[in-house]
DNA sequence: TCTGGGGTCCTAGGACCC
DNA sequence: TCTGGGGTCCTAGGACCC
């Protein structure tokens, strides 16, 4: 048996947290640079406001509605995120996050009443943290999906939902569209659609041959997965990352040479940290930047340079010489620039790499004892206390009008006076 | 005017081997 | 005219997730 604890709107939820005069008003919060909505309020998903409509074409219902618009606080909601996996560690000893408002939770051979765990887990996740969570109980990991979701649909569970008997998952499936079943994206509705599928029951009713056929292992393993027999395993090993990415859209175009360097340098850095947190180290790197797709009379590129680091490192100045010479050669005046990232690939672990008979080791070494001490300078005087000249004087500032503040992770942000 | 950022897995097909 | 039968490894691109 497997539990899905599910944090309802999740952003929006953290943002409740700390504002309680919110509960009942339509709330969303923002991507970076305030651009889309990527998490509404109940409120805000009635008034019709959906998942990454950019705010400019939302302004007319956020105004009339007197919606609550926050810019994303993405400290606050990993913040809020941990404290919630903290109660849920309470509830088995093994428990996989999947998401950052997600978490499955291993229940195999618990002799308990699963109903009124489920109820129970949202009860004391509500009461330490303030976010309302969706537990769906169920047999495998896609139906305890759908069962967090009925959990939002029908408010009289009480945040706990435990299904099982096939009579009830019949019942529960004929009334679930397939387009929400985990696993079933666009390309495969719009198949399915041709096929007069509907709903989670028509998927889980098709042939076995043709579902193989059509739809492979991953739509086979849904299939099966939504008759009751578990394919997708519970993760609860946290694996190293196999890819690192740090990509932002700016708040302007980019045109110097000069400006896209640092920006690209401090992507390169900030990939560089998330590389080290892992003890990984990278064989390859690709950096790119793109003019903005939405401008048709602009002229467009998207250029990038793939580089391979044949001594396998996990230094920073190695991967921004890299970047800025990628910079370099595929800058072109006369494009505005709107986005660019360093992308690290070929990750493996630092520890027993097998380094090449001619890689100089001294060197190696070196670098490796700089690296080492830009960390620790990091970790004592925060991200940024000591950058590579390349770096500039930092990040193009992000359009954030409406940034709630870190009151978990900052002492000057927090709050003072008594919310609930 | 204004449009996010990060991942994973799977498969087909190319390139190579005998 | 007729043109074998296995393999492996790698990569790009597609599909999905949040």
């Amino acid at each position: 048996m497997y539990a899905l604890a599910d944090c309802n709107n999740f952003f929006a939820s953290c943002e409740r947290v700390f504002r309680p005069e919110l509960n009942g008003r339509p709330v969303i919060v923002l991507s970076n640079n305030d651009g889309c909505a990527v998490a509404r309020s109940n409120e805000a998903k009635a008034l019709g406001i959906r998942m990454g409509d950019p705010l400019f074409k939302i302004r007319d219902i956020v105004e009339k509605n007197d919606v609550a618009v926050f810019s994303g606080n993405f400290a606050l909601y990993g913040d809020m995120s941990r404290r919630v996996q903290e109660v849920l560690r309470c509830y088995s000893p093994s428990i996989e996050v999947y998401s950052i408002d997600e978490a499955f939770l291993d229940l195999d051979g618990m002799d308990v009443n699963f109903d009124k765990y489920a109820k129970e887990i949202s009860r004391e996740c509500w009461r330490q943290t303030s976010i309302p969570v969706s537990v769906g109980i169920a047999p495998t990991k896609t139906l305890a999906k759908i069962a967090s979701k009925l959990c939002k649909r029908y408010p009289k569970l009480k945040g706990g939902c435990y299904m099982h008997r096939p009579q009830d998952i019949e019942k529960v499936l004929k009334n679930f569209p397939a387009e929400d079943v985990w696993g079933i994206g666009r390309r495969m509705m719009k198949k399915l659609e041709a096929m007069g599928v509907k709903t989670a029951w028509d998927y889980a009713s098709l042939p076995e041959t043709t579902v193989r056929m059509l739809f492979h292992l991953p739509g086979y393993r849904t299939w099966k997965e939504l008759k009751g027999i578990p394919c997708i395993a519970l993760e609860d090993m946290i694996e190293p990352r196999k890819t690192i990415c740090v990509s932002r859209s700016f708040s302007k175009e980019v045109t110097s040479l000069q400006e896209l360097s640092e920006q690209v340098a401090n992507f390169a850095e900030g990939a560089v940290t998330k590389l080290r947190a892992q003890h990984s180290i990278a064989l390859e790197m690709v950096v790119f930047a793109i003019t903005n797709r939405f401008k048709q009379d602009a002229p467009q590129t998207y250029a990038s340079k793939y580089v391979v680091i044949p001594d396998g490192t996990a230094d920073h100045r190695v991967f921004i010489r890299h970047a800025l010479e990628g910079c370099r050669d595929f800058y072109r005046p006369g494009y505005g620039y709107k986005k660019a990232g360093v992308v690290i690939t070929r990750l493996v672990q630092e520890e027993g790499f097998a380094h090449s008979l001619f890689s100089d080791m001294a060197a190696l070494e070196k670098e490796s004892k700089l690296s080492e001490s830009i960390d620790s300078i990091h970790k004592a005087f925060g991200r940024g206390a000591v950058l590579l000249g390349s770096q500039g004087s930092g990040e193009i500032k992000m359009s954030r009008e409406h940034q709630s503040p870190h009151y978990t992770t900052l002492w000057t942000d927090i709050p003072k006076t008594s919310v609930r």
